[in-house]
DNA sequence: CGGCAGTTTGATCCCGGTCAAAATATGTGG
DNA sequence: CCACATATTTTGACCGGGATCAAACTGCCG
């Protein structure tokens, strides 16, 4: 297993309040992890022995409903923890987290969750606001789902993924992972037809470009003023 | 201002780790007020000078849209603590909570927070607990609202309820707090239309019981196995 | 008793789901 | 490098759940 460079993690707001000395200590407790595209990271229910950073790429959190259905709750763009259940006080994974696309990860062991908690200033803190901000993006899923029409929830899914893990080009901003219609359709609640309609139609318009699993937002101002109707 | 019976908070999951010597001293640091059905305990984007334990009653917590629509997040039942941005890195409080009944709260400055949960055996435990529940719940509102019909998202509302702030009665289960069909439609994202067809629906089948609001559940079973489909 | 808040019921309409089928990419093995 | 299998996208036709508009009804409070 490679070493770490600790100079890479010092500027995550996660280690932000900490001495190199403390990551060097803290990723020398780390084991390092690579997911391909598509591969879960961990499931649903299953016991949450670990806890993830995710260094690079993107995850996918999604939940399985009763009639095999899956929803996607939320994406985790790099440079975040996930799967701090111990946080919260629980003992299983309340979702599965799927790659979406390559990524590495770094872990540890539950257990240390508490000793990290307690010596490493910040650190908790640092991860109690990340799930404030996780909350208030579900809330706002909620508000959304109840009260917008499907071209809103979509314009308003693709604006949040830009935000989260956009990626300049020439165009455009691009989505940074590989997303298709469907995957989109299952961000929003609705269906991949409904999805391909409307960026088709956008597309004409001259709002986005998209291949296959790629979506480039060229006008997000226009979307943002859809996503508001 | 009276003195508050620590015997009575004993009890709580909160305070379950804590000594009665403690509790009496996080009690003497509290302010004790009554809000009357429908007037708001906090606004959303105020200031969170103040965090809240409910002591009797239910607490709405609501988020409005741009247009003035109003959807509910969450109810609170009493025991728990609300506007507890403050454990979450917030400054201000995401939503605007409404007494849905009569309520009493106990309540202390935001700054006593830190002290609080580094002080006292498990009252961060607890809290983040309640939090993560919280998370828990509104993933599954997602998941509802984006696969459910509006006939199963309202029954498990209405179960939800039931089971948080139920009440036993004579024939049945009783939502112990004033709820109309205007309530619970602005916690399902539908109309007061159609929660009044479905609960005459309801009604005729002996499912429910429901005057002027007042809502009973007579059978909880089949209005589960509705809420499955 | 008047007025308001809450509820019921009917009629109509349309968004978006569902079903179906073809078109277009991508990958794979020979 | 081609042929075939598979994944993804597109487009069309149809239909139904539930929103919307409208109006009457009921219980409650001052």
């Amino acid at each position: 297993m490679h070493k770490i460079d600790e100079n890479l993690l010092l500027p995550l707001p996660l280690f932000s309040k900490l001495e190199k000395e403390q990551v060097r200590t803290i990723l020398d407790q780390a084991s390092r992890r690579r997911f391909e595209t598509g591969s879960a990271v961990f499931h649903e229910g299953a016991l949450a022995e670990r806890f993830f950073l995710l260094l690079d790429g993107t995850i996918r959190v999604i939940k399985l409903t009763a009639d095999g259905e899956q929803i996607t709750s939320i994406h985790i763009p790099a440079g975040q923890l996930f799967g701090i259940g111990k946080a919260l006080g629980r003992t299983t994974y309340p979702a599965t987290a799927v790659a979406a696309s390559e990524v590495l990860t770094l872990s540890w062991p539950t257990d240390v969750w508490d000793k990290f908690a307690t010596k490493y200033t910040g650190f908790a803190t640092e991860t109690y606001k990340m799930v404030g901000d996780r909350l208030g993006e579900l809330n706002t899923r909620v508000v959304d789902m109840s009260t917008q029409h499907v071209e809103q929830r979509i314009a308003r899914a693709l604006l949040r993924l830009i935000d989260q893990s956009g990626r300049q080009v020439e165009e455009g901003i691009e989505i940074s992972f590989p997303i298709t219609r469907k995957d989109v359709s299952e961000m929003t609640g609705t269906t991949l037809q409904t999805v391909s309609r409307l960026l088709s139609l956008w597309e004409k318009n001259g709002l986005v470009i998209s291949k296959r699993k790629k979506i480039i937002i060229c006008n997000p101002h226009q979307l943002n003023i859809l996503g508001k109707m």
